[in-house]
DNA sequence: GATGAATGAGGGTTCATTCAT
DNA sequence: AATGAATGAACCCTCATTCAT
């Protein structure tokens, strides 16, 4: 298995660091290989092309991820703390890695329409999370029984996101982890719907 | 004045359907060219490079979403029509001109950093819209006075933008439209707060 | 006739300025039509293509170059006389017109072969010249008559063509002229040969 | 190290083939990198740009000139029988290389001034040797003790440059080492002053 | 497995020239 | 005669990918 392999992380790992310092468009394979300190050949031994280096970051750092987002959220019962865990990890996972911030909030969205395709299939995962959240909050009542997920899912999803991107646009100059408790009342607030708290 | 000569427009219009035919990194400046019916020197006389033509196309049609918009909010009093027509006008001009909307929603998003931040100043305009309506909300009692502007800015153009997204990348196989009532409801509650209606 | 025509000079003598501004490779045609105020179709009611604005330029100011030399040469009756106002008339034109010696000695020489060729026809004339002066020098006995015609006329001219690009290329910064008396006189020993004096 | 593998020599033999075949505005890199039988790519494995690709070129070829004109002079003791083997071996290097002769001559004049800068940097290496012929001939009294050494060089490089390039203007049809005694002949008298012999 | 030299297709831009007015 | 907007051919360079070693 090729993902096994010391070189295959390796690779990645220097695919974050050489678009995070160059941008998307000035992250050439030779520059991921220098970085990565393998010859440029040896890239295509464990991917098969450029657009698969990218797709295979995504899924990685995406996958660990969500992997670290279920495992907080597993121990919570209420919605309303879920939603917290989910906001709060996601601010903390990228607070603590600026370049991978960059990358997934800046320059992974400079690819083409295709490659952002394949994205998407990854980030699934992740508006499934989303999802269970939400479908455990209306069925423990917390949530309007009346709500449309698809749309509620865009919205956390959506103010989550653009409050990251704004935050990078920013170069990381405030704190983002603290805008969490705001973020997460202003969602809790549009999930519950008009119903009496 | 350049801008005002019919090859302007005509070589910009042609821009938005190339670009959403062909996507943003297949968008040739001879294929633009070709569709707007002029040689490829003309596009030089009336910009100054291919980027020019991208940002003077985004300035030329947020301009006028913006006017559009505006227009259709000075007609309303409260706070909450006015996120109304924001969100529904907002749904309705992009849902009338999908290319214009597969460009703005997906393609120009692949430009590099420095286009990426032109059009964030365009974007501006955008945001004092949004900003003007939750100050008119919290004046008129509409919204929680201890409302955070910025994150609830956020929220709503996060919110509205990924509805989009979500749409353009469904192919808009689906009524955009008439989601505004149920973003509208989201996202008022969200500004309500916890505050009884 | 075209020549006589006002706006014949203007176009030639905007070249000239063009030219020594921007060097022989940014000297477009749009530029001297500037220089000159005219329209850039106006150039081609006058000149057939750029080059032949090149060509005219060179015929038109060798013309008048050789002409002067000319008439200050006619006033002599001795080679060395002959010689010296040459030299002397040759310095002293181009050091009062440094754009004209920096298009002639540097900018006009990187046009392409065919063009070069046709300036070679042009310094014909000037070179006539000069034979003339060494036919005088062996008639009145000053010069060798053995003297190989054609090298001494390589001689002569190499060397202040060499002495004058050499002071263009140093910027004018030293006195020209004042350089005539010793060139003459390496000339001229030059040309007596091992004879007496 | 980049000049030791054989494509850089392969490439510099080529790129003077293909400007003496088409002249230097028609010496496209990919004729180059055609007639040096390597992919347009490799030419920039070895050189920065087409101006670097001429700069070297005319490093490389007049670095050896100037080599083996030195080795030819090293031998003599008098400035007469140096400056004799100075013009010879110029005028045997060039006649037995017509390419090159075209190249240097004529096309490579033809460059923008900045990279006739650079030549001329080159070119010194050949002054500062035939100001040591100078300085010999003075040392030894051959030479008149008042001669102007800038201006004896000016004629020395001018009227055999002259020479060369009258040459190739007329299609290497006569001999030119043939005309090495006359020329030199020549500029010794120049040399010489009115001292006796 | 690993290397890195070699490949070659592809595109934004300039500018001499034309021609309808 | 004069204009100047429009034309479109031409070219240097980059970089993802390959393959002989």
């Amino acid at each position: 298995m090729k993902k096994n392999r010391p070189k295959y992380k390796q690779i990645i790992d220097a695919a974050v660091i050489v678009i995070a310092e160059n941008g998307y468009h000035n992250a050439q394979v030779s520059k991921i290989a220098k970085q990565a300190r393998v010859a440029d050949g040896t890239i295509y031994l464990y991917f098969n092309s450029k657009e698969d280096i990218l797709i295979s970051l995504f899924q990685e750092k995406m996958g660990q991820f969500i992997e670290k987002i279920e495992e907080e959220i597993a121990g919570k019962e209420k919605a309303e703390e879920k939603l917290y865990m989910l906001i709060e990890k996601h601010f903390m996972l990228l607070a603590e890695d600026h370049p991978l911030a960059t990358v997934t909030q800046l320059e992974l969205r400079q690819s083409n329409k295709e490659l952002r395709l394949k994205i998407n299939e990854v980030l699934k995962g992740y508006l499934h999370v989303v999802d269970s959240i939400l479908q455990t909050g209306i069925e423990t009542g917390e949530f309007d029984s009346k709500l449309d997920i698809r749309l509620a899912r865009q919205m956390i999803f959506g103010t989550i996101d653009e409050t990251v991107t704004t935050w990078v646009m920013n170069e990381h100059k405030y704190d983002l982890i603290s805008l969490a408790p705001k973020v997460h009342q202003l969602l809790l607030t549009g999930c519950n719907g008009s119903q009496p708290a």
